[in-house]
DNA sequence: TATCGCATCTAGT
DNA sequence: ACTAGATGCGATA
């Protein structure tokens, strides 16, 4: 697994992505602690840079990247690929929904719970953007986002981006 | 294995 | 419209 950089216009700034050579195992659109060795693979990083940028700046729809998936497992994969197949660009779904869409929690009955098990999932989604967790909006409203302040900001700049929300005064994306 | 912190929801003022 | 409480999962150390 190594470690790249990409430049995006996100409120995040760049983003930390790892690859592996199965696909993108991580990405972060915080900075990673050092430590991690950089990737040397040009044609790789180039790839990634060139669906990411291009993504980003509205000139496609998929990001046509391989995923990694073994950096997680179980329930947690589940919900993650469930969201991945079938939430397509420009759509949402919320957490309650996506929680009754990938069959995990139907032992649990209490209402709510599982909703919230599917946030701290999304939480902890080691392919954000990838996998896309900024589609997954609460019952009422946007709903919540990691990355403190700024985390809820990139959602709703991808959320714009995917025509979702309408843009604001400040946008500063395509369109 | 024990502890911590919730990316929610529903109901009750 | 707004506030608070229920409640158990996953992550981290």
């Amino acid at each position: 697994m190594s470690w790249l950089t990409v430049p995006t216009p996100l409120p995040s700034g760049p983003m930390e992505i790892a690859v592996t050579p199965l696909g993108v195992a991580s990405a972060g659109y915080v900075r990673r602690e050092g430590g991690t060795p950089p990737c040397t693979d040009e044609p790789k990083i180039r790839a990634v840079t060139e669906r990411i940028g291009a993504y980003l700046a509205g000139r496609t729809r998929e990001l046509g990247l391989p995923i990694d998936w073994s950096l997680s497992s179980g329930p947690h994969r589940a919900v993650l690929e469930t969201l991945w197949r079938e939430v397509p660009y420009g759509r949402t779904i919320t957490y309650g929904e996506l929680a009754a869409r990938s069959g995990v929690f139907e032992d649990i009955t209490e209402p709510g719970l599982a909703a919230r098990t599917v946030g701290q999932m999304m939480a902890a989604n080691p392919v954000p953007l990838l996998v896309p967790c900024h589609r997954v909006v609460a019952a009422d409203g946007i709903g919540g986002f990691g990355g403190g302040r700024v985390g809820i900001e990139v959602k709703r700049w991808l959320l714009t981006l995917e025509g979702v929300l309408e843009p604001t005064l400040d946008w500063d994306g395509p369109l």
